[in-house]
DNA sequence: TTTGTTAATGCAACAAAGTTGCGTTATATT
DNA sequence: AATATAACGCAACTTTGTTGCATTAACAAA
């Protein structure tokens, strides 16, 4: 279906992703906003800018579900494809910007793919 | 900690794994056993057997958690990485055994990695 | 500017996966 | 056989995310 209106909670909430290439979860989002907007109105806004190709989701580690801004995506294409990083000391998730290539498996046709590297991030890694 | 007596839990749920790479969820082991066996204590025993590197898991497409047997693991050391193929049709997880390299990633420190491929499988890919 | 349509919101209740505390059972050692 | 304690079952709970429904507000048309 995808945004309709330009209102309060969608211009909050691209706000929040509009540096750059770090993602954010759902709970954080809600942690941050939660006062403004009631979380089902989180929830449903992040689930539209993704269905636009705005944002782009994926589980982090504890099966939490984080965002990231969308390069070059539509509501019937979603090209950005790419790994994601996350700090497993400062907990900050980031999406790399390369090329993974993906092993040879015979019979099988790959749709997706979901690449999670976890480590420690520039900031943390001495 | 690690297992330490052999009961008719960890036996019947080490049987479950017996046959292979194929993965198995907790959700669906507690479908299956759940009224021979509460569903913390088959929480409690895959935790264990994971802890003594029998077996390793994994979250799935849904953020589900699923469990494969390790291949030359120990309680010390988790050396068995590899990624996991998920059917997007059928459902079934089972473990790739074939090397993923990494992209250079510079200023991290790459620790662990978690590659999910979906599509559709051998059985369910025409 | 006002009106009318309906997308978007808030609230409360719910759902599903997994966890915790605690009293009881049973494994395995002595 | 006695005993220490790992493992178990049960119920209650936690957390993330979802659903239904009544209310509000965006936005287009009059």
């Amino acid at each position: 279906m995808g945004v309709i209106r330009k209102t309060k909670a969608v211009e909050v909430l691209l706000n929040e992703f509009s540096t750059g290439s770090v993602a954010i979860s759902a709970k954080a989002l809600i942690e941050q906003l939660g006062d403004t907007f009631n979380k089902t109105t989180i929830y449903r806004v992040l689930d539209k800018l993704e269905d636009d190709g705005v944002l782009h989701s994926f589980l982090g580690k504890d099966g939490l579900k984080w965002y990231a801004k969308c390069n070059g995506c539509t509501s019937k294409e979603h090209k950005d494809v790419h790994p994601h990083f996350q700090c497993l000391q400062c907990g900050k998730v980031d999406c790399l910007p390369v090329h993974v290539s993906l092993p040879e498996i015979p019979n099988r046709k790959i749709e997706i793919s979901q690449l999670l590297i976890q480590g420690k991030c520039e900031a943390c890694f001495v």
